[in-house]
DNA sequence: AGGCCGTAGTTAATCGATTACACATGGATG
DNA sequence: CATCCATGTGTAATCGATTAACTACGGCCT
C-alpha cells in the first residue's frame, strides 16, 4: 500500500480512501491512485484489514458430513446466500465426530469469522455455550442442541412422518422396521419419536448412526426380525438399506415397502422409484445464512421451522394406494 | 495477550513464547503463563499471527462444483490430509462458472492461504498464470490448463476407456453414443478424444456441460437418433441420461447399453447395475494435497497420474461376456 | 483585511501478534 | 577478582491495513 501512495503521489489515507470508496478524494486524485493500483497489480491484504476493523466478511459453517449430499446441499445454499450479501463461507467437516466438530469450530473462531453456523453433532450444550461465552454469532442449523438460546433452522417431518405412518398401518402392516438416526441428535430422537408414536407397537426400532453402513446393518437385523417395511431416517442409512435388500435379492414393494427419510436425485431411477420425505435443503440453507446475518447486524431474527414432505413414488406399494 | 502477560507477570514476548513452544521460558514461567491463559480464557487472534509470519496454515481449494459428488469426495480427501499436517481447507464453489471461479481464487489469495488447489473450470492459461505471478504455490487437480507450468494430479482414464471400446465394439454396437463433456475443459475433451478414437468411426458425440440436465437432453439427441448404447463421461450427466433412458421405459442392456465415467455408491443399486470406470477419487485428493504441501515447503513435486478402472457390472449386456 | 468555513490530504496511533536485540543475573574460568 | 558466557526475560520494531485528529489551502462574508 505504501508503494501504491508513492507511485500516485499521495498518504496511504488516500489510498485506504479510495478502496474504500469514501468521499472524501478528488476524482482526480481517485484516477491516479487506480491508476497505480492496476499498474503495481496491487491487492490488499485481508488479514491486515481485518485485523483493524475486526471484521472478516466471512461465515463459518461447520457440518456433520460433507459427504451427504444433504449436507452438501445445505452448503451451497448458505454459500449462495452469503456470498450474495458480500460475505465469504468457509467450511468445515466434523465427519459426525464431537472432537472434530469442537476443533473445527475453534479453528473458526480463532480466525474470526463473524459468526458461525453449526449442525451439531450431538444434542450436547457444550460447545453451543463456549461459541456463545464468546460473543459470536451463532445459528444452530438442520440440527439443536439441549436448552439452545440461539436461533435455530430446521425442517419439521412431523406431518409427514404421521402420513406415512397411517398409510402403513393402512396397508396392513404390522412389523415396521425403522432404521432410527442417533438418539443423542435432535432430528434423530424426534423422527423417530413421531414416528414410533404413530405407529403405536407396530414399529421397531433399531439406531444406527446416520451413515451408510449402519443403515446396512440395521436393515439386516431388521429383515432378520421378519419386518415387511422398512423406514430409513437418513438417505445415507436408506442407501445401506437398499443395498441389504438387494442382496438379499428381495422386492420393493412386493416383499418389503420401503421409504426414506432426504430426498435425492437417483430416488426416482430405482424400480419402483422410492418413497421419500423430502426437506427443503436449499431453504434452509438460505434461511440459516440469513438468521446469521441479521443477527451479526444486531437483530434478533426468529427461528424458522420448514415443513419437510412425503412424496410417494411406489416403493410403499398399496399402502399408497 | 497484554492482559494474559499482566495476570502472570510477565511480558508479551514470554506469552508468545510459551504459545509456540520456544526453549527459553522456564517451566516454572510456563506454568503461570498456561494457568493465566486458561483462567482468561484466552484464544490467540490467527489474524494478527498470519499478518505477522505471513503464513496461514490454510489451503485454498477451488472446486468446480460441491454439489457432485465426485468432487465432494476429493474435498473431503483433501481436507484429511491437510489437516492431518496441521493445516486447514477452505473450499470454494465456483459452479463450473469461469467468473465464479475467478473471484473466488482471488478472495483465497487475498486471504492470503498458504497454497491453492484448483480445478480449472476450462483450460483457459489466464487464471494460471494470474496465481503463479502472485507467487502463490498452485497445484492444479483433475483438470489441467494449456500450458500448464505447474504440478497436476490426475486420473488417467485411456485404459479403461479403450477397454470399454473394445468391449462395445466386439458386442456388436455400431451407433454409440458419447454424452461428452465440455470440450474447453482437459477431461471433457480428452476422455472424449480416447473413446472416439478407439471407436473408429461409430461413435456419435453430443457435447453436455458435466451436469443432470445436459446429460438428459445429450441423450434425448443420441436415443432419438438410434444409438444402441450410451456412454456419460461424468457422473451428473450419466445421472440425467439415466433419466432420459426411464422416462422412455428403455430397459438396460437390452434396449441400451450404458456405462459412466465416475462410480457413484448408488450405481450399484440399480437394475441392472451400472458398469463404471471409477476414479481414484481419495487418493487424488490426497495426492494433490500432499504436492502443494511439498511445494509450499519448497520442494517440486511430480505430476501424478493415478489410473482410472473400468468396473464391468451389468449394464453393457454381452459386451460384458 | 480579517475571520470563518469547507475540502482534500497527511500524520500517526492502533489492531494483536512475533522476534531481533538488549539487558540482567549468576556461575565458570583464567 | 575481573571477565566471559549462558540463560531467561523484557523492549520495541514490525506485519499491512484503517481512521481520528490535524493541517493547508482557497473562497466567502462582513
Amino acid at each position: 500500500m505504501k508503494d501504491v501512495a508513492q507511485h500516485a503521489g499521495v498518504s496511504t489515507a488516500t489510498v485506504s480512501r479510495v478502496l474504500n470508496g469514501h468521499a472524501a478524494p478528488t476524482p482526480e486524485t481517485r484516477e491516479r491512485v487506480l491508476a497505480a493500483i492496476e499498474e503495481l497489480g496491487y491487492r490488499r491484504n485481508a488479514l491486515a484489514r481485518s485485523l483493524r476493523t475486526t471484521s472478516t466478511q466471512t461465515l463459518g459453517l461447520v457440518i456433520s458430513d460433507l459427504l451427504n449430499p444433504f449436507f452438501a446441499e445445505i452448503a451451497r445454499a448458505v454459500e449462495d446466500e452469503a456470498r450474495s450479501q458480500g460475505y465469504c463461507v468457509v467450511i468445515g467437516n466434523a465427519d459426525e465426530n464431537t472432537e472434530q466438530e469442537a476443533t473445527y469450530v475453534r479453528t473458526l473462531l480463532d480466525r474470526r469469522v463473524d459468526g458461525l453456523l453449526l449442525c451439531p453433532a450431538t444434542d450436547d450444550p457444550g460447545l453451543v455455550r463456549e461459541v456463545s461465552a464468546g460473543g459470536v454469532p451463532l445459528v444452530l442449523l438442520d440440527r439443536t442442541v439441549r436448552g439452545a438460546t440461539c436461533p435455530v433452522v430446521r425442517a419439521d417431518g412431523s406431518e409427514a412422518l404421521t402420513a406415512l405412518a397411517r398409510r402403513l398401518v393402512g396397508a396392513g402392516h404390522t412389523r415396521i422396521g425403522v432404521i432410527a438416526g442417533p438418539p443423542n441428535t435432535s432430528t434423530g430422537r424426534e423422527r423417530t419419536d413421531v414416528l414410533t408414536g404413530s405407529l403405536g407397537g407396530l414399529a421397531q426400532v433399531v439406531h444406527g448412526d446416520f451413515r451408510q453402513g449402519s443403515g446396512s446393518q440395521a436393515a439386516a437385523r431388521l429383515l432378520d426380525d421378519g419386518v415387511t417395511a422398512l423406514i430409513a431416517m437418513d438417505n445415507l442409512m436408506g442407501l445401506g438399506a437398499l443395498g441389504e435388500i438387494r442382496a438379499r435379492a428381495l422386492q420393493i414393494p412386493h416383499d418389503i415397502a420401503f421409504a426414506v427419510f432426504d430426498d435425492q436425485p437417483w430416488f426416482p431411477l430405482l424400480d419402483p422409484p422410492i418413497t421419500v420425505i423430502a426437506q427443503p435443503t436449499v431453504e434452509m440453507g438460505r434461511a440459516a445464512a440469513r438468521s446469521l446475518l441479521a443477527l451479526i447486524d444486531g437483530r434478533q431474527p426468529d427461528d424458522v421451522r420448514l415443513t419437510a414432505k412425503l412424496v410417494l413414488r411406489g416403493s410403499l406399494g398399496e399402502a399408497e394406494l
